[in-house]
DNA sequence: GTAATGGTTCCAGTTGCTGGAAGCTCAAGA
DNA sequence: TCTTGAGCTTCCAGCAACTGGAACCATTAC
């Protein structure tokens, strides 16, 4: 398989095959032509490290769990903690996310939003305490 | 006021400062000695921008939040329309966010996490339809 | 033969900083 | 006065994870 057929059935752009290839994600044969030759091995690899990055897996996870993949003697405990950690971040994340949204909510509602220029939000923005 | 003091007084690393004046954010004035030389203007403006970016504004966002603060015969619908853009921007990243978390929450929760290998996080990831 | 499509490599840019090196300035102590 | 240390300067490189574009080669269809 070529690089357009993989991309399009690992649902992953050529570009970021090529990039996968660079920093060693996945190691593709090469035909005489130079093209890279896709094994289904790789397409499943490919599928498997978009299927991890659209979960947000960096991708220094979806190596390591690639590697545990590969490897019949992994115990699913370290699996599982990669993922636990990954969760915490996700959940983090979220918390931030939400606590933004709740302060910039509160200065959305506040804001008439009309023709003059008094503004609530830059009124907030403006009120740091740098004394 | 020099960097440091500026620094401490905004919430801001020296390097962030710098930075911002790099990209046109602050222009503030030079000592004989080559330091920069911080008015309160600055020091304001630095804060201005230590909050925006606190609630997730762009630095793009925070040059034209920047601007309207400036500019006295703004209307607040612009600032109002910057922050209501934004404010989309995060309620979908939650979104992507609280999706992700909730595949990964159930993958884990299913996976036993000891020394055997089999896992269903693997599985999952592994079971994408590439044909 | 030629044109379109699809490969190849390499370099640069994205966002928002951050780290580090090399060197200058300033304030305080021996 | 000399020195030491802190703090300032600039510049270059790197982070994550791609993405765009240029220049060029290969294949295929007409």
């Amino acid at each position: 398989m070529n690089i357009g057929e993989v991309a399009e059935r690992a649902g992953l752009p050529p570009k970021t095959i090529r990039y996968y290839e660079d920093i060693g994600l996945i190691r593709p044969l090469r035909s005489d032509n130079g093209y890279r030759a896709f094994q289904k091995n790789d397409l499943h690899k490919l599928a498997f490290l978009g299927r991890a990055r659209a979960l947000g897996f960096s991708i220094e996870d979806c190596r390591t769990l690639l590697a545990l993949y590969d490897d019949g003697t992994r115990e699913s405990a370290q699996v599982k903690q990669i993922a636990e950690e990954h969760l915490h971040q996700i959940d983090e994340k979220i918390a931030q996310l939400k606590s933004m949204r709740n302060t910039l909510a509160h200065l959305v509602e506040a804001c008439h939003g009309d023709h003059r220029p008094d503004c609530p939000i830059l009124e907030d923005l403006s009120n740091a305490n740098v004394d």
